[in-house]
DNA sequence: TAAGATTGAGAAGTCAATCTTT
DNA sequence: AAAGATTGACTTCTCAATCTTA
C-alpha cells in the first residue's frame, strides 16, 4: 500500500525534527558552542590528516560550500578553528582546529552526547539503534555512488 | 560504547539531509510544488474535518506558526489554499484547500511518491521499513507529553 | 576549461513583540 | 491575563556569479 511505503519516510522526517528541536532547547543559553559549530568541530576532531578542505568539510556537516565558507569565517574569528593554505594545490584551503577549538569541543562533548542520550538514544534497544544504523547506513550508501547518475 | 549510542542519531541525520537533496534535486523544475508547499497539501487533505487551524497546521508540517502564516499568504495569492474564520472562536482561522490546491496536490503526488520510492523506500525491506517506523515513533512519543518538561 | 573557494542577492526559517479575541 | 495569529528584525542557508589556480 502506498501509504506504508511511505511511513517510514515521515516517520524520519519528525522524529528528526522533534529530537533536534528538544536538543536545542535543552543548550540554549548554556555557553556552549551551537550545534552548527558543535558538528564543524567534532568532524575536525574525527579528520584523519587533522584537517579538511573546505569542500570535504562540506560534505561531512551537509551544508553548502558557501554557507561553510562563511561558517569558517565566523569561526576563524572566533579562534576555533584555522585556515591553511596546501602547498599541493593553491586553490584549496585547510581547515583545522585551534587549542581554543579543541577545548570547546571538550568541554561541550558531554552536554550533547546527554543530550542525545536524553532525547533520542533512551528512547531505544541495542536491537532498535542497530536496526537504525543498518537500514539508514543502506540508504546513505546508495545515493554516494549518485552524484552523477546520468552520463 | 558512547560512540555506538550516538551513531543511529548520526545515521538519522545523515540520511535525511542525503535523501531530501536527491528529492529536491530530482523535482526542480518540474512545474511541480515545491516540497513546503506539497507538505502543506498533503496535511489539509488529510484532515479530519476538512482544514486545520493554523497552530495545528505548524505543529503538522513542523514549522514555527510565523513561517506557516507567511507561507499561508503565499499558498492563498497562488489559490491552493483559503482561510476561512471559525465561527465559533474569532481568534481562531481555519485553513483549507481550494479546489485548485487540490488538483495541485494531485498531480505533485505521483512524481513525490515516486521520488520518495527512488531515493528512499526502494533501499529498505519491508521489515527495516517496519522497524524504521516502530523506532522512530517510540521517539517521537517520548516527546509528545515533554511540551513542559519543567513546572 | 575545470576545480576550489568566496561573494552578492535573496529565500527560508526563527524569536520576540504586537494586535485581537477569550 | 492568556490564547491565536501576524508582523518586524534577524539568522541561517542556498544558488549563481566571480575570482584564482591547475
Amino acid at each position: 500500500m502506498e501509504t506504508d511505503r511511505y511511513a517510514a519516510w515521515r516517520s524520519l522526517l519528525q522524529a528528526q525534527s522533534t529530537v533536534l528541536r528538544a536538543i536545542e532547547a535543552d543548550l540554549v543559553g548554556s555557553g556552549i558552542v551551537a550545534p552548527t559549530w558543535y558538528d564543524v568541530l567534532l568532524q575536525l576532531e574525527g579528520a584523519p590528516l587533522g584537517c579538511y578542505r573546505m569542500q570535504e568539510l562540506a560534505e561531512k556537516v551537509v551544508l553548502s560550500r558557501s554557507r561553510v565558507s562563511r561558517l569558517v569565517d565566523e569561526m576563524v574569528a572566533a579562534g576555533m578553528v584555522a585556515r591553511a593554505a596546501d602547498p599541493s594545490d593553491r586553490r584549496a584551503i585547510h581547515v583545522a582546529l585551534t587549542d581554543e577549538g579543541r577545548a570547546a569541543l571538550v568541554a561541550a562533548r558531554p552536554r550533547y552526547l546527554e543530550s542525545i542520550e536524553r532525547h533520542f538514544t533512551t528512547h531505544l534497544s541495542e536491537a532498535e539503534r542497530d536496526g537504525l544504523v543498518a537500514s539508514l547506513s543502506k540508504v546513505a550508501e546508495a545515493h554516494s555512488g549518485c552524484r552523477t547518475v546520468v552520463a
